[in-house]
RNA sequence: GGUGAGGUGCCUGAGAGGCCGAAAGGAUCAGUUUGCUAAACUGACGUACGGGAAACUGUACCGAGGGUUCGAAUCCCUCCCUCACCGCCA
């Protein structure tokens, strides 16, 4: 949620950077602070008619005190107007602030100024390509055929036990989950992260602070009986461990990483992209969570873009980088880098992680702020990335690995799986 | 699922219609003292939204929302949440 304190002071550059992200309600900018201007009216009235009240109700009291009963009846006599115009403004008010805050929530974050114009993801800006794509032989399979060659995946029992895009993972398809998870999980550490394990349902207030409500509502599971959703991704409940809070100035960085099964109902999206482990309703994913100094956002942006190239590079995947324009680029993002892998055997690229930093979108509605130097209270920068999403490294991971003798193990993994070769 | 207790500031905790944005203690910060540390003493110390160049000042906030009253942290209603014990259970 953008601030409307920011919007009154730079409309100018809120209208051009909006154009940056195709926003086509630019009006709502101009009806924002239109709506804020009554809003202080409204509040200026109220808070004069409640001052002149509060003093009168404090006079009666030390009149009836002092026994002069008259008085103080001749002042309570005045009352009613002051409690009407209260009422009525305070009505008012609260009103002016409801249809201000729907108006502020339709407003995507602004992009920064990096950000290129475009519409879909055909004008993202490739920032860099690395690694060797292999060359695979003629007979080469896609994944899926792979996962059922060598027993990895069972789709078809998931689809028995829950539906499609819950697959089950079996023998060492089974391990190499558990392997990749830890080793993500180490690598993060390494880098300073601190390891927590959150629950993977949220209430109602979480899914709003990091924006997921009211925007995605139904792309998330929810469990009606209880009111809470499961997660999409662990950012969720991990940004909102610093809901409501005020951090102090030498607290940041924060930096946090957790390992967490992600529930997405992908709803409407079927067909050959989706096949195998391209699109799933469930999937495990390491991510990465910073609350950092606005100062120093963007210098941790890039150091999280590496953290997240320097895995693909230690598990031998091509990948590129892209900067996502402003059509392609999320609601609440200022500055996104997609990493992708090239899948040898589909001959396609795919998503694998998603980096991104949030600025004071996500932090102006989870109300979280530190104390700056000045001693005053601001809202800090928030950013995440998947460090990384398991399905399509393991996809790309089989596809681009297997030789005659089966598919080769990166080395790095080998300590975790236990063994060299899946044949 | 049953029964009971309770939600007050960073924490503990008092307050039971006006003198309460809220005692006291702890924590934190600054200063004095001190060889260092500790201790002691002094002072500061909630958030948000308005107004103001600023000093400062108005309003709101004691789980949330309503109500009673000239006046509500305090009384009434509804809801939410937490804790304890019992039952069930990994």
């Amino acid at each position: 949620m953008l601030q409307v304190s920011y919007i009154r002071d730079n409309r100018e550059q809120v209208l051009e950077r909006l154009a940056v992200k195709n926003f086509k309600q630019a009006n709502l900018v101009d009806e924002v602070i239109q709506l804020d201007d009554t809003r202080r009216q409204t509040q200026a009235k109220l808070d004069n008619t409640s001052a002149e009240a509060n003093s009168a109700a404090k006079q009666i009291g030390e009149l009836m005190r002092s026994g002069k009963k008259d008085e103080a009846e001749a002042i309570k006599a005045k009352t009613g107007v002051w409690k009407e115009d209260i009422k009525k403004y305070s009505e008012e008010l609260a009103a002016i602030e409801e249809e201000l805050y729907q108006k502020l929530v339709l407003l995507p974050n602004l992009p920064h100024s990096s950000v290129p114009k475009g519409l879909t993801p055909e004008d993202n800006e490739v920032v860099l390509e690395n690694g060797a794509v292999p060359a695979l032989p003629a007979n080469a399979l896609p994944h899926w055929e792979l996962a059922a060659k060598y027993k990895l995946i069972d789709f078809e029992l998931g689809v028995k036990i829950t539906g499609a895009g819950f697959p089950v993972y079996t023998n060492k398809g089974a391990k190499l989950q558990r392997a990749l998870i830890n080793f993500f999980i180490d690598e993060a550490e390494k880098a300073g992260y601190r390891e927590v394990s959150v629950p993977l349902m949220v209430n109602e207030a979480s899914g709003f602070g990091t924006g997921q409500l009211p925007d995605k509502e139904g792309q998330m599971y929810f469990v009606n009986e209880d009111n809470l959703y499961l997660i999409p991704t662990a950012e969720v409940p991990i940004t909102n461990l610093y809901r409501d809070v005020i951090l102090k100035a030498d607290e940041l960085p924060v930096k946090n990483c957790g390992h967490t099964p992600c529930f997405r109902r992908e709803a409407g999206s079927y067909g050959a992209h989706v096949r195998g482990l391209n699109r799933l309703h469930q999937f495990d994913k390491v991510e990465i969570v910073q609350v950092v100094n606005p100062e120093t956002s963007y210098q941790v942006l890039e150091q999280m873009s590496a953290h997240v190239q320097s895995l693909l590079q230690k598990l031998g995947l091509p990948y590129r980088v892209l900067r996502l324009c402003g059509g392609d680029m999320g609601f609440a993002s200022a500055l996104t880098y997609d990493m992708e892998t090239w899948s040898a055997a589909q001959q396609r690229w795919l998503e694998v992680s998603s980096v991104s930093n949030f600025e004071t979108f996500q932090s102006n509605r989870l109300k979280l702020r530190f104390r700056n130097a000045e001693g005053k209270t601001q809202l800090a920068h928030t950013l995440n990335g998947s460090a990384l999403a398991l399905p399509r490294i393991v996809a790309t991971l089989l596809e681009n690995n297997q030789t005659d003798q089966g598919i080769k193990i990166p080395e790095v993994l080998v300590p975790y799986t236990k063994f060299e070769w899946i044949d």
